[in-house]
DNA sequence: CCCATAATTGCAACTGAGTTGCATAATACT
DNA sequence: AGTATTATGCAACTCAGTTGCAATTATGGG
């Protein structure tokens, strides 16, 4: 378990009972969330929506997570699997969207994608996303 | 110049004045195309957006086109590049999407992306997707 | 421990992409 | 040409996400 409150200030942010909360939410899961399912794991914990919305996208700034764009048209916010400490890197994620309930879930990213042909027509790429769309596990039954 | 009016038609779709001319504008694109994209392309050329929206579902339902999520929350639609006849097989695209204006262009898709680690958790895949996030050659000046 | 300051939170109202219902118009088939 | 069927346009709606602003809370210095 490590010190959320502590983490939270390491990255420039007041270590409130919100984003502690919310981090905890966010570390449980295995899938990305969207707000609706962040707000029903929250039970009785009471955060207001924008509350809600503020917090993950200053996340998603700092870099503490990433948010995904989902084909239901809801964002989806996961935690970083892999290291993004230094942001010269090109960034490489794996996502596997599922067909039937949209959920997505991160995997860390195979290695060695080629992309020579699509950089030599003058696209300058800093982030890989392998995305697979498909049935998950629980789809199917 | 292919026979829209027939294409229309062997898709099971009457030829309509109004699909001839959303398919033509997607024809013309190398980038995908929103609602917004195509209603500026039309000009003149009056289409309810209701309409539009509904073209381009029927048109997506027929597999004529595809519809990409964007980061923008905006959904993009492209004809597809590949012959995408057979159902059975896993379909491959690649996109490259850019951070600054948001604007998403298909790419044939490298071949031999090796994803055997999502197979193996249970995961069923019918589509492979790689999504390159950068800068395009317009947005790098 | 308390105070000042700046950041965070909650509420209300708003925005804008995309959808639904329904009446009218256009297409295709005999 | 006449008719069944599909497509279109308009109005009203939905709902995720945002903005403005006032009230509250965290933090660092005395």
């Amino acid at each position: 378990m490590i010190d959320l409150e502590n983490f939270l200030r390491d990255n420039g942010l007041k270590a409130t009972r919100n984003r502690m909360e919310i981090l905890t939410i966010l570390m449980k899961s295995d899938a990305a969330l969207s707000h609706t399912d962040i707000t029903e794991r929250l039970g009785d914990t009471y955060i207001d929506k924008v509350t809600l919305y503020r917090t993950l996208n200053v996340f998603t700034e700092k870099n503490i997570i990433h948010k995904v764009a989902s084909e239901d048209r809801n964002w989806k916010y996961a935690l970083h699997l892999d290291d993004n400490s230094n942001p010269e890197t090109v960034k490489e994620h794996a996502h596997f969207v599922c067909n039937s309930c949209d959920r997505i879930f991160c995997f860390p990213m195979e290695p060695n994608i080629k992309l020579d042909a699509s950089r030599s027509e003058g696209f300058l790429v800093n982030a890989k996303e392998l995305r697979l769309h498909g049935l998950c596990p629980t789809c199917q039954r």
